[in-house]
DNA sequence: CCAGACGTTGTT
DNA sequence: GTCTGG
DNA sequence: CCAGACGTTGTT
DNA sequence: GTCTGG
Protein backbone atom coordinates (compact mmCIF):
# COMPACT_ATOMS: atom_id res chain seq x y z
CA UNK A 1 0.00 0.00 0.00
CA UNK A 2 0.71 3.79 -0.52
CA UNK A 3 -0.01 7.06 0.21
CA UNK A 4 0.01 10.04 -1.37
CA UNK A 5 -1.02 13.48 -0.46
CA UNK A 6 1.40 15.65 -2.81
CA UNK A 7 0.23 18.19 -5.06
CA UNK A 8 1.53 16.77 -8.06
CA UNK A 9 1.40 20.09 -10.22
CA UNK A 10 3.16 22.06 -7.73
CA UNK A 11 6.62 23.65 -8.79
CA UNK A 12 8.12 21.93 -5.79
CA UNK A 13 7.52 18.35 -6.89
CA UNK A 14 7.96 19.06 -10.34
CA UNK A 15 11.02 20.63 -9.78
CA UNK A 16 12.13 17.41 -7.88
CA UNK A 17 11.17 15.02 -10.23
CA UNK A 18 12.18 17.08 -13.37
CA UNK A 19 8.91 16.32 -15.49
CA UNK A 20 7.27 19.10 -17.23
CA UNK A 21 3.56 18.35 -16.66
CA UNK A 22 1.06 19.60 -14.40
CA UNK A 23 -1.04 16.78 -13.60
CA UNK A 24 -4.23 16.45 -11.72
CA UNK A 25 -3.60 13.54 -9.04
CA UNK A 26 -5.75 13.40 -6.04
CA UNK A 27 -4.51 13.35 -2.55
CA UNK A 28 -4.52 9.74 -1.93
CA UNK A 29 -4.81 7.90 1.43
CA UNK A 30 -4.96 3.91 0.79
CA UNK A 31 -3.67 2.99 -2.76
CA UNK A 32 -3.93 -1.05 -3.57
CA UNK A 33 -1.61 -2.61 -5.82
CA UNK A 34 -3.74 -3.42 -9.01
CA UNK A 35 -4.85 0.62 -8.97
CA UNK A 36 -2.99 3.67 -10.49
CA UNK A 37 0.40 5.28 -9.14
CA UNK A 38 1.72 8.18 -10.38
CA UNK A 39 5.32 7.62 -12.20
CA UNK A 40 8.28 9.69 -13.67
CA UNK A 41 9.89 8.21 -16.74
CA UNK A 42 11.07 9.37 -19.71
CA UNK A 43 9.44 9.93 -23.23
CA UNK A 44 11.01 9.00 -26.79
CA UNK A 45 12.31 12.50 -26.53
CA UNK A 46 13.98 12.20 -23.79
CA UNK A 47 12.09 14.38 -21.84
CA UNK A 48 10.81 13.28 -18.23
CA UNK A 49 7.01 12.41 -17.68
CA UNK A 50 4.48 12.49 -15.16
CA UNK A 51 2.42 9.14 -15.98
CA UNK A 52 -0.20 7.05 -14.21
CA UNK A 53 0.40 3.55 -14.35
CA UNK A 54 -1.18 0.09 -12.84
CA UNK A 55 0.68 -1.08 -10.16
CA UNK A 56 1.85 -4.65 -11.17
CA UNK A 57 3.76 -4.97 -13.73
CA UNK A 58 2.75 -7.29 -16.58
CA UNK A 59 5.55 -8.62 -18.97
CA UNK A 60 4.52 -8.21 -22.68
CA UNK A 61 4.52 -11.53 -23.35
CA UNK A 62 1.67 -12.15 -20.78
CA UNK A 63 -1.89 -13.82 -22.40
CA UNK A 64 -3.95 -13.89 -19.96
CA UNK A 65 -3.21 -11.31 -16.54
CA UNK A 66 -6.03 -13.41 -14.61
CA UNK A 67 -3.59 -16.21 -14.84
CA UNK A 68 -0.39 -14.20 -13.87
CA UNK A 69 0.48 -13.06 -10.96
CA UNK A 70 0.55 -9.22 -9.45
CA UNK A 71 3.85 -8.57 -9.31
CA UNK A 72 3.98 -5.19 -7.65
CA UNK A 73 7.89 -5.72 -6.44
CA UNK A 74 10.49 -6.80 -8.35
CA UNK A 75 13.85 -8.55 -5.94
CA UNK A 76 16.50 -5.90 -7.13
CA UNK A 77 19.50 -8.30 -7.28
CA UNK A 78 17.08 -10.39 -9.29
CA UNK A 79 16.05 -8.33 -12.06
CA UNK A 80 18.99 -9.21 -14.97
CA UNK A 81 18.09 -12.22 -15.19
CA UNK A 82 13.79 -12.39 -14.40
CA UNK A 83 12.70 -12.98 -18.04
CA UNK A 84 9.68 -11.09 -16.46
CA UNK A 85 11.79 -7.94 -15.62
CA UNK A 86 15.08 -8.30 -17.64
CA UNK A 87 13.56 -5.74 -20.83
CA UNK A 88 12.19 -3.19 -18.28
CA UNK A 89 15.43 -2.97 -16.60
CA UNK A 90 16.95 -2.35 -19.86
CA UNK A 91 14.87 -0.11 -21.28
CA UNK A 92 11.97 0.85 -18.82
CA UNK A 93 13.18 2.24 -16.12
CA UNK A 94 11.31 5.02 -13.96
CA UNK A 95 11.04 6.75 -10.48
CA UNK A 96 7.96 6.67 -8.07
CA UNK A 97 6.80 9.22 -6.27
CA UNK A 98 6.09 8.47 -2.47
CA UNK A 99 6.34 9.82 0.92
CA UNK A 100 7.20 6.72 2.39
CA UNK A 101 5.78 3.08 2.75
CA UNK A 102 3.94 0.04 4.92
CA UNK A 103 5.20 -2.53 6.58
CA UNK A 104 3.23 -5.04 8.77
CA UNK A 105 4.14 -7.75 11.75
CA UNK A 106 1.53 -9.96 13.36
CA UNK A 107 -0.71 -12.73 12.03
CA UNK A 108 -3.48 -12.96 9.22
CA UNK A 109 -6.52 -10.72 10.17
CA UNK A 110 -4.68 -8.72 13.02
CA UNK A 111 -1.71 -7.25 11.40
CA UNK A 112 -0.31 -4.59 13.06
CA UNK A 113 0.60 -1.59 10.60
CA UNK A 114 4.04 0.43 10.75
CA UNK A 115 4.39 3.73 7.95
CA UNK A 116 7.68 3.59 7.07
CA UNK A 117 8.26 7.52 6.74
CA UNK A 118 11.06 10.32 6.28
CA UNK A 119 12.38 11.33 9.94
CA UNK A 120 12.72 14.76 8.01
CA UNK A 121 10.17 15.43 5.99
CA UNK A 122 11.09 15.56 2.25
CA UNK A 123 10.16 13.55 -0.96
CA UNK A 124 11.08 10.13 -1.75
CA UNK A 125 11.46 8.38 -5.22
CA UNK A 126 11.74 4.57 -5.35
CA UNK A 127 13.35 2.98 -8.16
CA UNK A 128 10.82 1.47 -10.49
CA UNK A 129 10.27 -1.05 -13.48
CA UNK A 130 7.88 -0.78 -16.00
CA UNK A 131 5.94 -2.37 -19.04
CA UNK A 132 3.16 -1.55 -21.87
CA UNK A 133 1.13 -4.31 -21.99
CA UNK A 134 -1.16 -4.95 -24.56
CA UNK A 135 -4.67 -6.34 -23.72
CA UNK A 136 -5.93 -9.01 -26.77
CA UNK A 137 -7.97 -6.66 -28.36
CA UNK A 138 -5.18 -4.01 -28.91
CA UNK A 139 -5.96 -1.84 -26.13
CA UNK A 140 -2.55 -0.82 -23.90
CA UNK A 141 -1.55 -0.50 -19.74
CA UNK A 142 1.27 1.22 -18.72
CA UNK A 143 1.88 -1.09 -15.92
CA UNK A 144 4.89 -0.68 -13.43
CA UNK A 145 6.46 -2.57 -10.18
CA UNK A 146 8.72 -1.30 -7.37
CA UNK A 147 12.34 -2.97 -6.98
CA UNK A 148 13.32 -4.22 -3.49
CA UNK A 149 16.38 -4.65 -1.76
CA UNK A 150 18.07 -6.08 1.94
CA UNK A 151 16.41 -4.16 4.70
CA UNK A 152 18.66 -1.14 6.27
CA UNK A 153 18.62 -1.48 9.94
CA UNK A 154 15.75 0.52 10.82
CA UNK A 155 13.25 -1.72 8.82
CA UNK A 156 15.25 -4.98 9.84
CA UNK A 157 13.04 -4.73 13.03
CA UNK A 158 9.43 -5.21 10.85
CA UNK A 159 10.96 -6.84 7.45
CA UNK A 160 13.98 -8.43 5.81
CA UNK A 161 13.28 -6.00 2.59
CA UNK A 162 12.61 -2.60 1.37
CA UNK A 163 12.12 -0.45 -1.26
CA UNK A 164 15.41 0.93 -2.89
CA UNK A 165 15.52 4.65 -3.07
CA UNK A 166 17.27 7.36 -5.27
CA UNK A 167 18.56 10.07 -4.90
CA UNK A 168 18.09 13.25 -6.88
CA UNK A 169 21.77 12.74 -7.89
CA UNK A 170 21.07 9.19 -9.28
CA UNK A 171 18.07 10.19 -11.26
CA UNK A 172 19.72 10.77 -14.53
CA UNK A 173 21.93 7.48 -14.56
CA UNK A 174 18.57 5.73 -13.29
CA UNK A 175 15.99 6.92 -15.72
CA UNK A 176 19.06 7.32 -18.88
CA UNK A 177 18.70 3.59 -20.38
CA UNK A 178 20.36 4.75 -23.28
CA UNK A 179 23.39 5.91 -21.75
CA UNK A 180 23.56 3.55 -18.78
CA UNK A 181 23.59 -0.05 -18.96
CA UNK A 182 21.39 -2.07 -16.76
CA UNK A 183 24.44 -3.83 -15.21
CA UNK A 184 25.82 0.36 -14.22
CA UNK A 185 22.21 0.96 -13.30
CA UNK A 186 22.45 -2.22 -11.10
CA UNK A 187 25.11 -1.13 -8.89
CA UNK A 188 23.18 2.23 -8.33
CA UNK A 189 20.67 -0.09 -5.93
CA UNK A 190 20.74 -0.64 -2.47
CA UNK A 191 19.05 0.13 0.95
CA UNK A 192 18.78 3.69 1.99
CA UNK A 193 20.88 4.98 4.89
CA UNK A 194 19.78 3.67 8.39
CA UNK A 195 18.36 6.84 9.16
CA UNK A 196 16.53 8.21 6.21
CA UNK A 197 13.28 6.22 7.72
CA UNK A 198 11.54 5.67 10.75
CA UNK A 199 8.88 3.25 11.80
CA UNK A 200 5.42 4.74 13.29
CA UNK A 201 2.59 2.27 14.21
CA UNK A 202 -0.64 2.88 12.50
CA UNK A 203 -4.39 2.40 13.35
CA UNK A 204 -5.09 -0.73 11.68
CA UNK A 205 -8.49 0.64 9.61
CA UNK A 206 -5.61 1.54 6.91
CA UNK A 207 -5.61 -2.03 6.31
CA UNK A 208 -8.43 -1.83 4.97
CA UNK A 209 -8.10 -1.34 1.62
CA UNK A 210 -11.90 0.02 0.72
CA UNK A 211 -10.71 2.60 3.17
CA UNK A 212 -9.39 6.33 1.68
CA UNK A 213 -9.66 8.64 2.66
CA UNK A 214 -8.20 11.78 5.20
CA UNK A 215 -7.96 10.22 8.31
CA UNK A 216 -6.96 6.67 7.49
CA UNK A 217 -3.55 7.45 7.79
CA UNK A 218 -3.43 8.23 12.14
CA UNK A 219 -0.61 6.91 13.69
CA UNK A 220 -1.71 4.57 16.20
CA UNK A 221 -0.79 6.69 19.46
CA UNK A 222 -3.40 9.19 18.50
CA UNK A 223 -6.43 7.22 17.79
CA UNK A 224 -6.11 5.87 21.84
CA UNK A 225 -6.69 9.49 22.94
C1' DC B 1 11.48 -31.39 -30.16
C1' DC B 2 7.03 -29.45 -27.33
C1' DA B 3 4.82 -27.69 -23.13
C1' DG B 4 4.78 -24.70 -19.61
C1' DA B 5 6.63 -21.19 -16.83
C1' DC B 6 7.72 -16.53 -16.50
C1' DG B 7 7.09 -13.67 -9.13
C1' DT B 8 7.34 -11.72 -4.37
C1' DT B 9 6.26 -11.54 0.33
C1' DG B 10 5.59 -13.71 4.51
C1' DT B 11 4.92 -17.67 7.30
C1' DT B 12 5.92 -22.25 8.86
C1' DG C 1 -5.36 -23.31 1.45
C1' DT C 2 -5.90 -20.22 -2.38
C1' DC C 3 -7.94 -16.76 -5.13
C1' DT C 4 -10.02 -12.10 -5.85
C1' DG C 5 -10.93 -7.27 -5.04
C1' DG C 6 -9.43 -3.07 -3.41
C1' DC D 1 0.09 -5.48 0.67
C1' DC D 2 -4.48 -7.10 3.59
C1' DA D 3 -9.32 -8.69 3.99
C1' DG D 4 -12.71 -11.53 2.61
C1' DA D 5 -14.60 -14.96 -0.19
C1' DC D 6 -14.63 -19.60 -1.33
C1' DG D 7 -21.56 -21.56 -4.90
C1' DT D 8 -25.61 -22.93 -7.73
C1' DT D 9 -30.21 -22.87 -9.40
C1' DG D 10 -33.89 -20.32 -10.39
C1' DT D 11 -36.46 -16.13 -9.96
C1' DT D 12 -36.89 -11.10 -10.23
C1' DG E 1 9.66 -13.51 -26.22
C1' DT E 2 12.80 -16.67 -23.85
C1' DC E 3 14.15 -20.15 -20.76
C1' DT E 4 13.58 -24.68 -18.38
C1' DG E 5 12.14 -29.38 -17.78
C1' DG E 6 10.96 -33.56 -19.74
Amino acid sequence: MLALQFDFASGGVRAYFGYADKPNFPARYNIAPTQAIPVVCRDGQGTRRFRLMRWGLLPPFVKDPKRFPTLINARSEAVLEKPSFRHAMRRRRCLIPADGFYEWTGAKGKKRPFHLRPREPRLIAFAGLYETWQDPAGGEIDTVTILTCEANRTVAALHDRMPVVIEPEQFEAWLDVEGVSAEEALAILGPAADDLFEAVEMHPKINDSRKDEPGIQEPLQLSLL
